[in-house]
DNA sequence: CCGAAACCGGAACACCTGGTCCGGTTGACG
DNA sequence: CGTCAACCGGACCAGGTGTTCCGGTTTCGG
């Protein structure tokens, strides 16, 4: 319709376009969503990103006009890692080594932050760059499985579901500081590595240190620490 | 303060005091109670739990003042089968078989029904049936670690909280079938048994069949099949 | 058979969530 | 320095959740 167009036209894809407050104010937003959601899930409120930036929710909105959005843009840069992971992996001369590092490695990622794996699991469909580092790992650890298996070191019957399996049930492992986890995660990985090869050492492989993982704190969360089963006050009812 | 007590005051904890339709409602929500926390999860709402069970909110809340009793309600029995587990554990001549059973049983358990996991975990406050329980799980499989230790398959080095760690992880596989869930569980459950094994067979154990669990249903469960990557499309920013 | 107490269901309440609107403010450019 | 668009923040909207209230109905002892 309008047949004249502005002559300084701003190429859509320029992120100058901002005003320097409202860039200030993004860089911030993502920020403190990067850190809120690795603390706290993905859960956490749009509002309560919004305080923390010392924003508006509507200045929020601007930026990222949906939430998922959001997520997006706060976890970019953890995906990439996770393909670099793979990438470092494949570089690897030793197949198994590659491997398990790379395992060990993505299941660190997952313990750290609690958000990353409801971002990666859920993977909003809009958001194209998540399914595509997704199918490119996937590609990649494909790969890697291939070697492993080849060096003699993989156990044959080792499927590619098994990743997936690893992935999600270290998903489970959340605890309410981030080193417990990952100390729980390091020995879940250690665990499965040791199942998953072919000729297992006679004397099984002394593992990391042993989970420090508390049973109060990550099944019971909620009780507090209580004076730990005084022994005679709870029992009475136990049937056996 | 007032000193005169009605003379016809009823034991509190009759059940009986309940008029028949009152306790014909009452069943059926717990049985739809079940039922749906099992296929979908502790979050359904209270509104279509009274809906399915054909009584009003009302009603519901009438009989379970909170949805944490309903909750607790429902998963008693559960809990109950839970203990019996162990039970039967102890009772296993071969302690190292009563382990894996017990393993194997409480991950079927927590695969089949969605909400378990999270009734267990979450654990409210008032609810001392499921501390109780769990308490005396606790104390059972402790016994159960100490004798398959004693008897040379279970590893030295195994600690309690290992347990912790595949529970936790076990809750993490979750499906939206609960046949896919079983079967990565049994895999999850077969594979961490095997590495908790004191010595591990030369050639690894068969294992059980290979997970049918699938990349697509469980961690992108939100995009459909579509063309599962149209190879030129997606790739091309795929660094290896 | 009858009346009262217990029950029933749906409307309503308080609260929280992602998301939008509008009047006042501020940075950037001539 | 002045103008004006872009920006800012809090109020607001719609939808959804656990929970409560109230008028009509049903059961059950006498």
């Amino acid at each position: 319709m309008t047949a004249r167009t502005p002559l300084l036209v701003r190429d859509p894809a320029e992120p100058q376009a901002l005003r320097s407050d409202a860039l200030i104010n993004r860089n911030r937003i993502l920020e403190v969503a990067r850190e809120t959601f690795a603390a706290r899930g993905i859960d956490v409120t749009m509002r309560e990103i919004a305080r923390r930036a010392g924003v508006g929710v509507a200045t929020l909105y601007r930026r990222f006009p949906t939430k998922e959005s959001l997520v997006t843009a706060a976890f970019a840069d953890q995906m990439a890692a996770c393909a670099s992971v793979v990438d470092d992996a494949l570089a690897d001369p030793d197949p198994w080594r590659g491997f398990c590092t790379a395992v060990e490695r993505i299941c660190a990622m997952q313990a750290v932050d609690k958000g990353f794996t409801a971002a990666f699991v859920s993977a909003f469909p809009d958001s194209i760059d998540f399914e595509g580092v997704r199918a490119c790992a996937e590609e990649g650890f494909a790969e890697l499985t291939e070697r492993a298996k080849a060096s003699g070191h993989l156990r044959a019957d080792f499927a590619q579901e098994d990743l997936t399996l690893l992935i999600m049930a270290n998903g489970g492992i959340i605890a309410d500081t981030a080193e417990t986890a990952v100390a729980a995660s390091r020995r879940l990985a250690a665990l499965l590595l040791q199942s998953f090869l072919a000729h297992p050492a006679d004397p099984p492989a002394p593992l990391p240190p042993a989970a420090p993982i508390g049973l109060h704190n990550v099944v019971g969360n909620l009780q507090e620490p209580s004076q730990a089963v005084p022994a005679g006050q709870v029992s009475g009812r136990c049937p056996r």
